[in-house]
DNA sequence: GCGGCAAGTTGACGGCGTCAACCTATCTCG
DNA sequence: CGAGATAGGTTGACGCCGTCAACTTGCCGC
């Protein structure tokens, strides 16, 4: 029985994060999330306290998978570029690939009241981006100084960028700058080439 | 009677605004709107094609708003900052001031299809902050190259730290750095020293 | 074998955006 | 000056949404 609560709860996840990736924040309503789990609409109560409950599990996991895919990025050592270009190529590079579930984390808008689990995994991420700042530092890769300055600089710049995939077209400062998906490590090279020590 | 238009207009607007900077975009309904207003709760269609349309014309008259009060900060020659560092603390203060504001325009949310007004506002204030961007690197205050890569650069630097106050305390990258609206001007400023030509 | 409990269901409620229909005051023009 | 067009505003209704309450079902330990 616990198998198949678990199946559930694990379906619900995903179909949400689906629905959310596929059409935006409009298209997860719980009832299309219990459809497509093939439960009925209030089915996702029994496993989370509310929408917003069910979409911090959302965001917590796909806050893991960035830091996973940052970590993979820093382990391969087939490219010439730094370990940190390439930990910030992979966060940028899954923002831009997954932009609604991005937004759902770092918008700061779909989640108003952020569960345990979102407020864990936040930490999580915060401090091993903390210590690859801290060891980019070490380098020499980037600049010195205290952490709590810099690590929030390359953090703001690296958001910045992430954020800026979705504007283009539209309202953004980006807008008619031909930019897109291909320019970006040039964009992210040059950002962190102002940031080398001096 | 046209008297009567232009004031329910713009009394839609004010709301609008009012609600959104009060309590979010959740507190934004068109009954609340037309409730505040003083009219009833589908008056606003006969002003605007939707919701959507209320709220482009909401972001692009703060658009604007933010614009002239950049400009206002390049024009107020009290202090010893350089033009460009005035008009960025501009940028980011009213970002931190108007923080549901600044979201419904690069938040890139709630609007999914912006109005004409919109695209147009977003268009202004794209040709402004490359002349600011160009006049800076003329001055020697900033790193010389290509506009569009310099532009971005910075744009993505300010947005991201625009975007950085709503994190603080939640799930930003920010948490526990200690950070809040008296160390933003430090912080620029660390930014814009790593942009200066070397 | 039976009570309890976790999981899931349907029904209902209030709030939302929006459409349709209707009302009314003002302006235009013969 | 009177009739019709028209812009602005209103109420009613519809179909969504999140959520609560009450009910059913199937499995567990005792």
């Amino acid at each position: 029985m616990q198998e198949r609560t678990r199946d559930t709860r694990r379906a619900l996840i995903s179909v949400a994060g689906d629905l959310l990736a596929r059409g935006g924040p409009a298209n997860v309503t719980l009832r299309a999330v219990g459809a497509a789990a093939g439960v009925s609409r209030t089915a996702p109560y029994r496993h989370f306290r509310d929408k917003d409950d069910l979409l911090s599990t959302v965001a917590a996991e796909n806050l893991a998978f960035l830091k996973a895919e940052m970590q993979r990025a820093v382990a391969d050592t087939a490219t010439a570029a730094t370990p940190l270009f390439r930990a910030c190529l992979a966060y940028v590079r899954v923002a831009w690939e997954r932009p609604n579930h991005y937004r759902l984390e770092f918008g700061g808008d779909h989640v108003i009241t952020p569960s345990r689990v979102l407020v864990d995994a936040a930490g999580d991420f915060n401090r091993y981006f903390r210590e690859l700042v801290v060891e980019a530092q070490r380098d020499g890769t980037i600049v010195a100084g205290d952490v709590r300055e810099v690590g929030p600089l390359l953090w703001v710049l690296l958001h910045g960028l992430a954020m800026a995939n979705h504007l283009v077209g539209e309202q953004g400062c980006l807008t008619g700058s031909g930019h897109d998906a291909g320019d970006m490590p040039r964009v992210l090279d040059l950002a962190l080439r102002n940031l080398a020590p001096r």
